[in-house]
DNA sequence: CTACCTCCTGGAGTCCTCTCCAAGTCAAGC
DNA sequence: GCTTGACTTGGAGAGGACTCCAGGAGGTAG
């Protein structure tokens, strides 16, 4: 079951420019490749574009940063140790932002009600006289 | 008491050449100037510069959406529905990357508890033999 | 008066993350 | 054997959001 960029591209909704730039700059490992170069994705590759697409769109991770994560991976097992502290200092940025935009998200609440206060009022004064 | 852009570079930790682009592209309203031109920051100015600063760097909204809600409001009364309906949208936004960053969260915290197994184990390794 | 500091403006430059393009190659169908 | 279509590459272009800079002016201190 040859795995095209195409289909690759599809499945997870990434141009096939993106996908092959993310290789290109070290965020995915490379490719296997057909006799005449073109690229054949395995599952393990489809692993990290799945865990990379995450990383990227969901928690907004900076590129830098996995590629440095691959690195490390790709170094074997003596980077174990370097790879979870990459990770768990990730995880704690990753759970100040989500305080941040929670109480931003508050803030925008409180904003809102007194949008929908200040509208009720207007509505109340054209239905009164 | 004159507030400057020094002071409120200073106070909101915003680059000066940021607060005069937020201006230059409507992002916070015009600030007074004095008879020599220079920005004068009153009360309003602060709050407009906080809730952006804070939509900016904290939720992340993109500044085209600030930029509108700025402009709806210097129109008056009559865009009221229009700023809560912009808000509201972006509070939909932002409550859906809170939750992917959620989920983002929980899959490093397994990735991470991976990694302490694995390391445990190691540790365990070494020490039995 | 001169020096100096902070401010001004408009425009160019930078960084990040893609995204697009031109030119070329290969496999398959007709 | 030629066309077609999907794939390849390296490099240029794009968009968002700043950030920096040159050149100039006002106010103050010595």
């Amino acid at each position: 079951m040859p795995m095209t960029i195409s289909e690759v591209s599809e499945r997870f909704g990434l141009s096939q420019d993106t996908l092959r730039y993310y290789e290109r700059i070290g965020l995915i490992p490379p490719v296997r490749r057909s006799a005449s170069g073109i690229r054949d994705y395995g599952e393990e590759d489809l692993k990290w574009i799945d865990f990379v697409k995450c990383m990227r769109q969901k928690a907004g991770l900076p590129v830098e940063m996995l590629i440095e994560y691959l690195a490390l991976f790709q170094q074997g097992d003596g980077t174990l140790d370097a790879r979870k502290t990459l990770l768990v200092e990730q995880r704690g940025r990753l759970a100040e932002k989500i305080d941040d935009m929670t109480s931003t998200l508050r803030r925008l609440d409180d904003k809102i009600a007194r949008y929908e206060q200040t509208i009720g009022g207007k509505e109340q004064a054209l239905r009164a006289p």
